[in-house]
DNA sequence: CTTGAATTGAGGTGCGCACGTCAATATGAC
DNA sequence: GTCATATTGACGTGCGCACCTCAATTCAAG
């Protein structure tokens, strides 16, 4: 049988009041005590059973994602995702919820965590880019209590808040090796579509895309990033214009997690099959222009494991344990056709 | 507050031991007491709290993964993320353990499994290429309700039990295309390195390799599989035979799991960086040698993260439950020296 | 209506731990 | 030595459920 809070109470030579006073951390404990207790936890092998703790605690979790208003397909896949672990996750006393806010008003997000009660959210996963405003609202957050997860955005300035998401300079590097290889040393241009080359996001992976160019792919001419800002029809334009002005474009990479609209306004004007097309995210879009051959591959970051995994961070911060680091790592996918 | 059992069988306007008898299906229940419980289960949405489940069953699992005698990094590397998910789950009454048998002997393997007593293991997973013995043994241990999960290999004619690993007609395919598309239409041929093409995995992914070539790039002709039977000395031989009797290859695709021996012969005798060389999981060797060139692409399985979703089928399926299928399907990542 | 079987309810116990109270001791300052 | 404070132990309760026993009730067949 596995040692219990009592053997390991008679191993250590103390009462089991002293044990609970030990492994909760609570207050008029010698340090003499403490010690004898730690040490005969290490000799007997003791655990404490997380089921018992969990029932006699009687405790629950609130995590909340926060994620932008305004999305495409990616948001919506991330949101079926957390429905479907909110879902899952019923029954272990988790509960999840989420709220969508205009995360481009860094004043209004600030205001919006600045809000949150620390009575009814124990962590909050929030998909927003950084700013000092947001920066400040987070640092204040966790001065709270309240435990907090960059979910696939902002990952520099705040090593107290946990990361979840990939490195976005080796996805852009990998963007960059694919269309390398995949134009086979014909020379040509290459166009870059972003929603905005504001984020942290963007920069890194137009980063680690330029890195790879300059040094691996000499026969390619990566243009300046062109700016969609979300919005159909000033991205319908600013494309064709480009399209108009550059003759020999050999590739397309789209470094924002919304392909559709700028591949399709694309696609409009000249024919996908014959140019290297990277883009990012797997959608249903993605998915079929994959198929059809108009994209060659997907830079994707799996949702479902993005958001388990924020939830999985979250749960083992509020138990004050340190996440299992290479669970939470999220992987560049490289999706091809093949592969799906 | 979360509705308890009491709360349920007041809804059902029953007594705590009938919802009792309906939770566990045990006998002496009338079908309308069954109904009743089950529609104030659906009404007042009632979910069992696991923690109290688990405490009061006091009940730990023991699953067995049974891997291959030899092998080389990458087994090494399934039985650190064994022994990985062993010290992560000796806290949540899950005990796991391995052995390492010779799984090429069907006959051993069978009698292995069929000497497993099931008092003292819940599951199996097990790593070992098909066979009707091995089949067989497998049925019988489902009957004995021992879980049987297939790992990473052996997919096929055998429904009832789980498998965990790739579709390995599509990481062949995979394979194909990454080969096809960076040798860039020069034409040539390509090896292909197998350690044994008996096995059912093998097979599957000279299938989907062959496919591809023939329907996407007849540039390329791909050569027979030389088998190593991981023999370092007879793998060496007839692989500077081939490499003698053929001129203008241009790409090697090694499709067994251990490509260590067969890339280091290949390299002694050419330069691989010249060439379009994939290769099969991420292990120590083949992350340096994508990292040096000698190797463009490796197709790989996370370890990890199989080795967790076989532990969480084995449990899903010893409490009765359904596996969350989402989560325990293994991609087919590709690996390119930017995205390690 | 009788009888036997099937069904139901009442109630108790324990799983391992958290958390609280109160009395008993130990420790230190003076 | 005395007193205040710090530490310790004994003990009880409850978390939500599984599992067991025994008596009470219902039901169907004859």
């Amino acid at each position: 049988m596995r040692p219990t809070a009592k053997d390991l109470a008679e191993a250590a030579g103390v009462s089991l009041a002293t044990v609970d006073r030990v492994l909760n951390d609570r207050p008029h404990v010698s340090k003499k005590a403490i010690r004898s207790v730690n040490e005969a936890i290490e000799r007997i092998g003791f655990i404490r059973n997380p089921a018992a703790v969990s029932l006699a605690r009687n405790k629950s979790y609130r995590f909340r994602f926060v994620f932008p208003k305004s999305g495409d397909l990616y948001l919506r896949e991330l949101l079926e995702r957390v429905e479907e672990s909110k879902g899952a996750l019923k029954g272990d006393l988790i509960d999840i919820d989420y709220i969508q806010i205009p995360v481009d008003d860094a004043h209004g997000v600030a205001k919006y965590l600045a809000g949150i009660d620390g009575h009814e959210v124990d962590g909050v996963a929030l998909m927003a880019p950084e700013s000092p405003q947001v920066r400040d609202a987070v640092a204040r957050l966790l001065e709270r209590n309240i435990k907090v997860v960059q979910f696939l955005s902002g990952q520099e300035k705040l090593p107290e808040a946990d990361f979840v998401g990939v490195d976005n300079f080796a996805a852009g590097a990998t963007a960059g090796k694919l269309i390398g290889r995949l134009t086979c040393r014909t020379p040509g241009k290459v166009m870059v579509v972003a929603e905005t080359m504001q984020s942290m996001d963007s920069i890194q992976r137009r980063h680690g895309f330029d890195t790879i160019m300059n040094e691996q792919f000499p026969h390619l001419t990566p243009l300046p990033s062109i700016e969609t800002h979300a919005d159909e029809r000033r991205g319908k334009e600013v494309i064709a214009r480009v399209l108009g002005n550059q003759a020999n474009i050999a590739a397309v990479y789209v470094l924002s997690s919304e392909a559709r609209m700028p591949l399709t306004a694309i696609g409009a004007n000249i024919d996908l099959t014959n140019l290297a097309v990277v883009v990012h995210e797997r959608t249903p879009f993605t998915e079929e222009a994959l198929r059809d051959d108009r994209v060659d591959a997907v830079i994707a970051q799996d949702p479902g494991h993005a958001v388990r995994s924020a939830i999985r961070i979250m749960r083992a911060r509020t138990d004050a344990r340190e996440p299992l680091a290479a669970q939470e790592r999220i992987r560049i996918e490289i999706l091809l056709r093949e592969n799906l």
